[in-house]
DNA sequence: GATATTGCTGAGGTTACCTCATCATGAGGG
DNA sequence: CCCTCATGATGAGGTAACCTCAGCAATATC
């Protein structure tokens, strides 16, 4: 049975790249469902977790998005509890976002999950080639 | 001086990838932006020039979305002249979606400007590096 | 011929971004 | 000291690319 329409699709490196990104997606996105945290809200915690408490702009160039999506995550992670946001005693303008004991919490339980994750998902690959990729995506990380 | 903010952030496999794909996405949309068409109606374009015409739905699988989504792809391309509907004869239910000359014409050079273009991105590589890169990502595919 | 299925689309929702305008505070010059 | 300008956060409003659910028409099935 040749399957008729499911894809195939292109024939490019591009594509076959776009094809395992989006298996990764979805992948991601499941083994979050757990927590009700969005991918883009995980980010801003693994900053968090990684740096420290921070400045709603600083967080946003970490993330690499503009300061008002910052923002916008923040609110999110604040209804939730995984945050809070406490003046900046340094300037009155600012503001800095910390994780709560509750976002500390997920935050880990994430990291272990999207660990265990990853392994099951490169887990096809063995070691040497593992290694290659790693190697191949530093040269286009650029 | 170290940078301070701007990330190189986690480690994994998986976040390399993430880089390697945002780099890559963000060539895909510039390299549209002289024919005002997003991703997503470049990516049906694509389907249509690989297929010949085809119903939403047929078009949906294609590009693995939801049948109300390609319709809304379709309707976008429609306005911008670059598809037409038209009755599928046998069946008065359907509908065909077909290139324009238009259609046909900007998904032409689109790809050759996106074929420059992965050329640039992937050029990086040697041929060695390249097959192996193909090979792996297939094996990632499923 | 009644019923179920299929194909498309309207209505409305979500995620993750964006820009632009506004408001408070801070920093530097005269 | 005041005035101007820069900076930090946020309100308002917008976009792309998806989604589900409901409804309508036409076909297929029994």
């Amino acid at each position: 049975m040749t399957d008729s329409t499911a894809d195939g699709d292109d024939d490019s490196l591009a594509e076959a790249f776009w094809a395992v990104a989006g298996r990764l997606r979805r992948q991601a996105r499941e083994s979050l469902e757990p927590w009700d945290v969005t991918p883009s809200q995980s980010r801003a915690l693994g900053v968090l977790a990684r740096h420290g408490e921070l400045r709603p702009g600083t967080l946003a160039e970490h993330l690499r998005i503009a300061p008002r999506s910052a923002t916008e995550v923040v609110d999110d992670l604040q209804t939730r509890g995984l945050v809070e946001r406490r003046p900046d005693p340094a300037d009155r303008r600012a503001t800095l976002v910390a994780l709560t004991e509750d976002g500390d919490r997920v935050i880990e339980a994430i990291r272990t999950a999207r660990r265990a994750e990853a392994d099951r998902f490169f887990g096809h690959l063995d070691d040497a080639d593992r290694a290659q990729l790693a190697r191949i995506l530093r040269t286009l990380r650029g």
